[in-house]
DNA sequence: TCCTTTCTCTAGCGATCACTACAGAAAGGA
DNA sequence: TCCTTTCTGTAGTGATCGCTAGAGAAAGGA
């Protein structure tokens, strides 16, 4: 094992990512300049780039490190719940949670960082897109499962009730960015949770 | 009255506003720049600097422009139905239709032009998130009235069914920037609308 | 001690940002 | 015809954008 050669790193590179997609996470990906990441993360320009290559790849490394910490709550409810419908669920209840916490910016990085984009960084909005569009796939092949095996009623429409977990997410993040605190954004959750359909056989509320 | 003096304006100025307005819809404020504005407008700065005063206030007359064209079928609604519920139904309706029609950018200019600001902006984001929580009064308070006068049910949460409105709508305006369809949102209206309470005595489905 | 390697700092690159000074062009009024 | 008024086109303002060349600093290896 060879030992590290040249002059160390004065910042710890976690950290800094974690600043990175706090700031990305309140301004968004165009409008957070690299002087403000620097101001951020306490660091030169010239560090920056040499620990993390440029602007794009920086906030490439910041989503991942977002949806390693804040924003793995979905994939958590999605691997341990047993149902499609118990994961839409509690991502709806937690996102009441995490999209209001005075911890960090309102809402989820993933949909809200990216918005507004000019067409020099359509890729990175169509990288935080993909990324919601994978995630909306993989619940309707949940939702489609849990239907085949009896689990969710036959006549249940798996693309639509994705679209609308997924949108229901999506304005909950909107609504929380807007100034909603959490038991507004639980009153959204448990009306969305209205319109699922019941586990085995329809029941009457 | 007197005739105008002077040169005469080139350009028209409500068809210029209509330009802008979609510009600013398809890539946001901050990231629409003069340059492409006097592109899409085509005009010369400072004919837009004389006709518009600044990028700040050609935005707002472009957001009224919207308001009163594309962005105005929720203001019919509230004004046309006789009941909120009957206005939240058709919102949500008309916005399937609305927010994927191919003849303008997708989604809703006033929820999606000013997500992404700079503090240097903040005044701009603060003006549509001021307009999107005035909307949200104005429905919660129709609501209530008819929870008062019996329309809806006596334990409906106004508050919150405003909300969940007003969310699953903003939410239909990212899916439809995220690429889906008519038919999708339309199938995120109907189990949005599986959600309401029922006009008068609850019935089961 | 001296070399190599890697990082940091100062300073500044060309490009673009929102915006405008200035001069010429196009209209009505006298 | 000439003046006033208003708009348009050229050309550019200082500021900021993302990014980097080059020199010095701080580590390990010989």
């Amino acid at each position: 094992m060879t030992a590290q050669r040249g002059r160390p790193r004065s910042f710890d590179r976690q950290a800094a990512l974690e600043r990175a997609a706090l700031a990305f996470w309140e301004h968004g990906y165009e409008t957070t300049s690299i002087s403000d990441l620097t101001t951020a993360l306490g660091i030169g320009a010239p560090s920056l780039y040499a620990a993390f290559g440029d602007k794009r790849q920086l906030f490439y490394e910041a989503v991942a490190s977002y949806q390693a910490t804040h924003g793995s709550f979905t994939a958590r409810a999605m691997a341990e719940e047993p149902t499609a419908r118990d994961a839409i669920v509690r991502i709806l209840r937690e996102a009441a949670t995490e999209y209001t916490s005075p911890d960090h910016p309102r809402g989820c990085l993933v949909i809200s960082a990216a918005q507004n984009c000019s067409p020099a960084s359509a890729d990175v909005a169509k990288a935080l897109r993909d990324t919601r569009n994978k995630n909306l796939r993989l619940l309707e092949d949940r939702i489609r499962s849990d239907v085949d095996s009896g689990i969710l009623p036959g006549d249940t429409d798996a693309h639509g009730l994705a679209l609308f977990a997924a949108a229901t997410t999506q304005g909950m993040s909107q609504q929380a960015r807007d100034g909603a605190g959490r038991e507004d954004l639980e009153a959204i959750a448990e009306a969305a949770v209205r319109a699922l359909p019941q586990s085995s056989a329809t029941a009457c509320r």
